[in-house]
DNA sequence: TGTACATCAGTGAACGCGCGTTCACTGATGTAC
DNA sequence: TGTACATCAGTGAACGCGCGTTCACTGATGTAC
């Protein structure tokens, strides 16, 4: 616990990140409430047994799941606003990068806040403080990209928007309606926050 | 099947009604996968046994319920419209609402789209098309009360900002975080499109 | 008006089945001597 | 260097339990005569 970064890690800590990683598109693909014990060992290429050697129990790998998916989730974020084409300002890369087709059609590998956000304000108090924390820290990266150096308020609207119309095109499908959500929400946030 | 609103509906269809509302609450207290034909049946005053004789399956009620929830949102939202204050716009009345505190708190009698949206993608075609019609019929409701009669796009963003706000306030919780999400939303869209 | 009968909404026990959790065991790895 | 032993990650069978669904039955309601 008081050591971070292994310089190599043991074949039982490869093993517990494999758990990890399944069981982090799994509750992005399924819901909390649809990923199986079961399903997530046979996903890692193990069998349900070993589980406890692990982790103590279902409810403590989904939390575990939830931060490894947001911090999977922000680094991804990260590198596409490193990587972005010259010019574009970071704001933009965020807003045209969670906006996209890609991550409409990607959800287990997308923001889990997009993916679970109906679902968290319904589970243990151990999740529902993992699930707080992701939608901070989702925030923050927003406020941190705005173009002029803005308050909150106005990350959290933002932020609101972008959850909000990935969410609807999700319901809608990966199809024109779903498509023209995205596009909506993507041109009315560069033309209000990001002009030029 | 042919015939709307009865002019005595028969005893059966009252207990009919009492077991939809029942489960509209259920689902959007509980998620679509947290409801249990037990809890719905105890919740009308009844047992389990007798499910069957009112719908086919458990899949069935989920989406007839989910529609009444639905109605009945838009009932209440229209309803908000029409007992505005005086001098304030439909637009008004409708983000005002939808963004109150008291629809943070009452998830179970609010709006399904929010309570719902991000396991909508994953259930069977029978209740995506339901929440398709959900998500469309929001969309429309805000349209319909744009202050300069608006394009569809506008919409769509809009609804995004009011569920988006929505969901992420209740993932922060019935406090000072939650609400000053739902306020930053609030005075966001009044400001944009309806000032004065 | 009263009696016999049919209908049918609702009851409650029972059924499979899936899932979280437990546990005795296996077999590979590494350490002690 | 080689042998004996301890450790422990992972296996697979078994356990309760909850839940969707089925079904024989009950008892109230209404119709026929």
């Amino acid at each position: 616990m008081m050591h971070l970064m292994h310089p190599q890690p043991s074949k039982k800590e490869l093993t517990h990140a494999r758990i990890l990683d399944a069981a982090a598109r799994a509750i992005r693909r399924s819901g909390f409430e649809g990923v199986g014990v079961a399903d997530v060992m046979k996903e890692a290429g193990l069998t349900h047994g070993g589980f406890y050697a692990h982790f103590e129990s279902r409810e403590a790998m989904l939390a575990e799941a939830l931060a490894r998916a947001g911090s999977g989730g922000s680094a991804s974020l990260a590198k596409r606003i490193e990587g972005r084409t010259r010019g574009a300002t970071p704001f933009r890369a965020i807003v045209e990068g969670y906006l996209s087709e890609a991550h409409l059609a990607g959800t287990e590998s997308g923001c889990p806040v997009a993916a679970l956000a109906s679902e968290m304000p319904r589970q243990s108090p151990e999740l529902r403080e993992a699930s707080v924390r992701r939608v901070q820290s989702l925030v923050e990266k927003v406020r941190e990209a705005l173009p002029a150096p803005g308050a909150k308020e106005q990350a959290m609207v933002i932020t609101s928007t972008m959850v909000g119309a990935l969410q609807l095109a999700r319901v809608l499908g990966a199809n024109a309606k779903g498509k023209s959500m995205l596009a909506a929400a993507r041109e009315s946030l560069v033309a209000t926050y990001d002009p030029n």
